[in-house]
DNA sequence: GGCTTTCTGTATCAATCATTACAAAAAGGA
DNA sequence: TCCTTTTTGTAATGATTGATACAGAAAGCC
């Protein structure tokens, strides 16, 4: 049961993955038209058709990087044993996925639109609660070490959280410096080396 | 003794402050040449004829920057008693200048060209240059905190000034999403939990 | 007062930006 | 086979990009 008219000449979800690619490695406001239509090997007009616009892609783009990417990185979240054991290794897996030699250095979430007015509907606001979004997710898995008398009811979680959520998003700079996948690991565990700290009743 | 033609009927500096902030708060690409001739009250003209080209006053306004607010932030790393102490006081004047109201969020040298082929005479290289010299600046201060004894020779020093680092980087994204200065500030404290744990033998 | 030098404002440059008309092409349904 | 529907490639849209040509204005120097 195939659609009425002309059937699309091109792959959908390939395109979107070349576009993400882009994206990724320029910037929303770096990456052109000519960038993106390149990359994805289509025609501009085959592009508005499929995704409506420019910023319409980069959503798409996000969605399709936080369901591939994103969620390696914070996989192991849920699955861990403890809260600990979650943010070191969400950490690590950041530390792994930001150096990959296949694929732009960096999050994409974090670098992929930092200016604008962070309207809701523009990227810089999109990509903003993502991020937003990654401080609650640490935060309710803190919250779960609370519950399971891992971490004491007196510690200040939203600290915490927003703590390892910033070294992550540094992680993306220094990544794009250069740094290696051996470097950015021993960040991560450096990271988790404030966890005693931060997790004993008074700081 | 004033120069020959006809004298220049703006204030250079307190142009060249004005371009900083506009390239600070939108960055080097989304700052347009008609965004900087409005904030900086001048034709195009004037500005090519006394900074050259958007890369040039680009250039200049880094070097501005790095006078003005980076001394303010690394200020305290020779002064201070200890490196513990100077490190300290650096995230802590991080948070307090990344959070100003009377200016833009976040550090123009992190947020300001991150997107582009790093080129050595590139906006984005310069940046990536001063980025790097920072960690080398923290390094060093280190290994005067081993030369002093403060420090034991067998910590990795290069580990403990990227891990601020990055840190610090990270600090700028999280006061551009909107974070406080208390917010920062307790961040910043959370990174000093792990120096111990850094600076023992063995990690 | 001329001459040279430098700056200022207007007006404009070619190039690139994101976006879209338009007509031909390729499919299903009648 | 004709009609409808959707996609395709070509070509072009107006707007904006960074950067200048040009003529007049304002200074020092002779």
């Amino acid at each position: 049961m195939s659609p009425k008219g002309r059937p699309r000449a091109f792959d959908r979800d390939a395109a979107l993955e070349r576009a993400m690619l882009v994206f990724w490695q320029k910037g929303y406001d770096t990456a052109s038209m000519a960038d993106l239509t390149e990359a994805m090997q289509i025609n501009s007009p085959s592009l508005y058709a499929a995704f409506g616009s420019k910023a319409g892609l980069f959503k798409a783009a996000v969605e399709l990087y936080s369901n591939q990417v994103g969620q390696r990185i914070k996989s192991a979240l849920p699955t861990a044993a403890t809260a600990r054991e979650g943010i070191a290794e969400f950490l690590m897996q950041t530390a792994i996925t930001h150096t990959d030699p296949n694929q732009p250095h960096g999050c994409m979430v974090v670098l992929g639109a930092l200016h604008g007015d962070g309207g809701a509907d523009t990227p810089c606001g999109l990509l903003r609660e993502r991020r937003l979004d990654n401080v609650a997710m640490l935060r309710e898995r803190l919250e779960r070490g609370v519950r399971e008398g891992e971490i004491s009811q007196s510690v200040d979680l939203q600290l915490v959280a927003e703590f390892y959520v910033t070294v992550q998003h540094g992680m993306s700079i220094t990544a794009r410096d250069g740094s290696t996948l051996d470097q950015l690991a021993k960040t991560a565990k450096a990271a988790m080396a404030a966890w005693d700290g931060l997790t004993a009743n008074a700081l």
